[in-house]
DNA sequence: ACTAAAGCGCTAAAAATTTAGCGGTAAGGA
DNA sequence: TCCTTACCGCTAAATTTTTAGCGCTTTAGT
């Protein structure tokens, strides 16, 4: 069990790896657009020189230009990342997480979302018998 | 609507952040010892100055030594942490997390967490009507 | 009251991060 | 073909982060 490769990343990294989570893949150009207070795409070009160097992300030309992608699959990126929130925010508990969810009006949830969440739960109790 | 003041911090900052937010406070050894490769405690006291500089902690003397906690709530920093995950790695979806924390063998959810869930559910599912 | 131990902030050095300049290469249009 | 444009990596400078040395203050025990 790998520990989280988050804590190896510096801050620009990790945003640029968010970036390529988000995207599933991007090139130089489509990372800057992206980044808050963005640097020049030279300066991206040596954060992924370094990323790649660590084995964060692969890259892959397509036509003139490179597309990043991380080395990690998303599901499993995801899983950890969920776990150090849960961890670190409510105590561990999805239930925790879920509530807070739910009532925070900004969270706009939707009855097909409430639904398929009802759903997901009757499915687990029914596996767990 | 303040920006996630994620952003904000270096690794180290945010390593730091996130053991008070799973303490609620703590002083600077108890910071230590919960930090991965952790430093001198003059080192971890020059983040705790800086961090309260940038307004994220605050201190209360307790007995001879200083107590840290943060100054946003938990709170609130528990629903921006979770809206970044889901929105970096679940598409913004909570049910996408649930699924894929239910469906994490690793996640070991017991039948009284499952239960509480379906009460949230039902209790959402409640108040839209 | 005296001493030892624990905790603190100031300061500055060491290390890592972050940035961009420069020259080269390949592609596509005039 | 020639020129312009888009991208790239190498390299090194600027800035931020990270760390700890040192001397002072306070507390608690003897």
């Amino acid at each position: 069990m790998p520990k989280s490769p988050d804590q190896d990343l510096s801050r620009r990294e990790r945003q640029i790896m968010n970036v390529l989570y988000r995207h599933g893949q991007a090139a130089v150009t489509d990372i800057a657009a992206e980044l808050p207070d963005p640097p020049s795409d030279t300066a991206i070009r040596t954060h992924m020189r370094i990323l790649e160097e660590k084995g964060q992300v692969k890259r892959q030309r397509q036509g003139r230009r490179h597309l990043y992608k991380p080395t990690m699959a998303r599901k499993r990126a995801a899983r950890a990342a969920l776990n150090g929130v849960l961890a670190t925010f409510f105590d561990g508990s999805l239930g925790d997480a879920v509530a807070a969810h739910l009532a925070d009006p900004r969270a706009a949830i939707d009855d097909d979302e409430l639904g398929r969440l009802r759903a997901l739960v009757r499915d687990a109790e029914k596996n767990r018998k």
